[in-house]
DNA sequence: GCGTAACCCTACGCACGAGTAGGTATGCTC
DNA sequence: GAGCATACCTACTCGTGCGTAGGGTTACGC
């Protein structure tokens, strides 16, 4: 009865795959902002224009839509990250421009990758979809240090590479945050400390230096 | 009327002191198992063998709960680095003493401290709360760089010496959860490798070697 | 031995939000 | 321009879980 005096001239329909991406980046910005608890399915759907019968119907339930939301931005960054490394690469150049590759993609999508990563961290559910994602990254960053250093002839066990792997990813995360927390900050430039610090002390590593603990009372220190 | 047939012989009616510290490590355990949204109070009630509404009298709201666990779980954590770094001692040896005093906390506090923390990142109401805990490490982490670099002669930025600190306590932070996630590491091995890491890359900034991006094509390389 | 304060309970109100039932309009095909 | 699939809606149900009302019981001072 009433005449819709809206600015779109025709109620719009659109195609499905259209509105799905609607409602995904609707998804992305409202878990964002009130974290997965936090956000309602109606909040979303009003956000995307739609109403929410039409988000059940394209995209499930709201754990289904999480976890749409994670596959999306994660396989995002992935490539992301893919199109800048080249396999020819050195070790130094690779890492650097990873950093600067997911850096600057974190930069970019401050409301939606970094916010939904913290998001999912703590929520059970994604725990699994989350840690596999990492997964990945842990292995291709142990990889790649484990490739130096056998091409060099030195040998490391599989869980020293594991847990310097954690900790460089670890800390490009913790360094991912802090960039999304100041928005003045450039990507590029903090890319540049960060690959101060993971750089520079790899190398170190690659070169076989490392630090001992100092001997205790008591103990030789063989 | 119903003779009571507990293996306590009479109805336990404990000071307040006592019980507040039941319903808190029953709180820290219920969180941590299902996540803060996951909790209910009543599990929580249950699990400190006690009524709902008792610990709305003694705690306050869910939420008040929750920051009274992170509460009480971080000041215990920070206690058990004060209580083994002096202030007289040199920096790789703070360092050192910290990594393993955190990391043996953490490893003999799996499911308390660890999994609160990681819930905490996401949840909006604490993110306040955590960052403040987490802005007190850093800066305790920075200032401990600053000195060293000062006493040295050495300019740094504030810019630089936080994005450092967020690396390292985010290195930190990730292998604490490599730890949790792998109850047969020991902890101290695991802070060794940490050090790895961290001291011989940091060592390298202190004494002024760092690495610069790479000149890119048509760039004067100054 | 009696008042009073602290401890403790059962049982509910109530809001909020996930998911659905059932129906309407619009474009597309022939 | 009839038929049909598909986009889309309003208006519900219903479970869950926070927080509370109101009342019972035990210790303790005097």
């Amino acid at each position: 009865m009433l005449a819709r005096v809206s600015s779109t001239p025709t109620f719009r329909r659109l195609p499905r795959a259209v509105r799905e991406q609607q409602m995904l980046d609707a998804a992305v910005k409202v878990f964002s902002r009130r974290g997965y608890h936090g956000a309602s399915m109606d909040e979303i759907a009003d956000d995307a224009g739609i109403s929410k019968p039409m988000v059940y119907a394209y995209l499930g339930t709201k754990e289904e839509l999480f976890v749409a939301c994670l596959h999306r931005e994660g396989t995002r960054m992935m490539q992301a990250i893919a199109d800048v490394v080249a396999p020819d690469l050195s070790a130094d150049e690779r890492l650097w421009r990873s950093l600067q590759a997911f850096l600057g993609f974190v930069g970019a999508h401050r409301d939606g990758w970094a916010v939904l990563y913290r998001q999912a961290r703590g929520e059970q559910p994604f725990a699994g979809e989350l840690t596999a994602l990492r997964r990945r990254i842990v292995e291709v960053v142990a990889g790649m240090l484990e490739h130096t250093l056998r091409s060099e002839g030195r040998e490391v066990t599989e869980t020293d590479l594991e847990v310097v792997a954690y900790a460089l990813v670890g800390a490009t995360e913790s360094v991912a945050d802090w960039l999304v927390d100041h928005p003045e900050a450039d990507p590029e430039q903090t890319a540049t400390r960060m690959m101060n610090v993971a750089w520079v002390g790899a190398a170190q590593l690659l070169a076989g230096i490392s630090w001992r603990p100092p001997a205790r009372r008591g103990e030789a220190s063989s």
